[in-house]
DNA sequence: CATTCGTGAAGACGAAT
DNA sequence: ATTCGATTTCACGAATG
């Protein structure tokens, strides 16, 4: 899966370099000897290369800049631009482009003059239309994050889900769907391609958004981006649940070919895998002398002990297995 | 007493219309 | 969007150890 980490690096790239301890701030020079200013990040000081004058971060002016000798020039001098605002991303400092072909003084522009700033509306359409979905993107992929951590998903299944996320913001699936539910679906999607599956429940107290809306959001994905993922395997699940009940090898082993054989004679057509997975292991406790409760599969497993009583006797049942039947009695 | 087993009502889900 | 069928869950009681 090299093309998913390459497109993963391609929009990483707004780290800084905080290994430097000098950083070139180009977009201020010393208000003394008009040199470029030198950042000093170890020292939390803006500096000046040339005449060494310390000018403090975070010590920036938002204020009149000229000078004011007395109120009437106070008054008529007091700031230039807009004030900037934290609402828009860039703070309102960037350009607005007006559909309207008029200059300043409302006279109709024509010619080239037009069309070349037909062509301005066209790039900055695009540059506002690619913000955007950055923005989108970077809090969707910190949602991705807290929630794999939360359930201990590898590294692996987070590109994954952020290149699911990435493919359904590019084909405009996002609609109508909050960021939040999309994130999760595409968490959900990616653990599951990857075979170390969570299961709807599990997602639940994790994600930020009722479950139904994001299994609504994962089945739409699914569908949309034609992504190939077949109905959960139990057996995905057992690795994990045995270790959850701290269970012996032998028992898990005996367990996988409980389920492999009930999958052989088709017990599992449209029951839960979960379930399933949790019925061979109880079934396998008994049959291996190391007991364990309903009780206890259920808890690790999310699913009730009805479910595990119905499917352990059909999976007893299924089994052929000589050796089953040895066991049981 | 804890665990297991069975049952019917009720909810959730996917498929079909 | 609604309806239908299958599955799961809940709540309960009974049996078993």
């Amino acid at each position: 899966m090299s093309q998913q980490s390459e497109t993963l690096r391609e929009t990483g790239g707004e780290q800084r370099q905080t290994t430097e301890t000098q950083v070139r701030d180009d977009e201020r020079v010393c208000p003394e000897c008009e040199a470029a200013l030198v950042v000093d990040e170890a020292h939390g000081e803006t500096v000046c290369e040339a005449c060494g004058l310390v000018v403090e971060e975070d010590e920036i002016d938002h204020g009149p800049e000229w000078r004011a000798f007395d109120s009437n020039e106070r008054a008529e001098k007091s700031r230039v631009g807009a004030p900037t605002t934290k609402l828009l991303h860039d703070e309102g400092l960037s350009s607005v482009i007006d559909w309207q072909d008029r200059d300043a003084k409302g006279r109709t522009i024509d010619g080239s003059k037009r069309r070349k700033l037909q062509r301005l509306r066209t790039w900055d359409e695009r540059f506002r239309s690619k913000n955007a979905q950055e923005r989108n993107l970077k809090q969707a992929l910190g949602e991705i994050d807290r929630m794999s951590s939360a359930l201990g998903l590898p590294e692996n299944v987070r590109e994954t889900a952020s290149v699911v996320y990435r493919r359904a913001l590019e084909d405009d699936l996002l609609r109508g769907r909050s960021i939040e539910a999309m994130a999760t679906a595409s968490l959900y999607a990616a653990a599951r391609q990857a075979s170390v599956p969570r299961s709807l429940d599990e997602f639940e107290p994790v994600s930020r958004v009722g479950r139904k809306e994001f299994s609504r959001a994962y089945r739409y994905i699914v569908r949309e981006l034609g992504l190939a993922i077949e109905p959960a395997n139990p057996l995905e699940y057992l690795p994990r649940f045995a270790s959850d009940l701290d269970m012996d090898g032998e028992t898990t082993t005996r367990a996988r070919a409980l389920l492999e054989e009930g999958m052989e004679s088709g017990v599992h057509s449209g029951k839960s895998p979960v379930g399933l997975a949790a019925a061979a292991l109880y079934a396998a406790s008994i049959l291996e002398g190391e007991k364990i409760t309903q009780k206890e599969v259920c808890s690790v497993s999310d699913v009730s002990e009805v479910t595990v009583r119905n499917r352990y006797t059909e999976l007893l049942e299924a089994g052929t297995d000589p050796d089953a039947a040895r066991g049981a009695a």
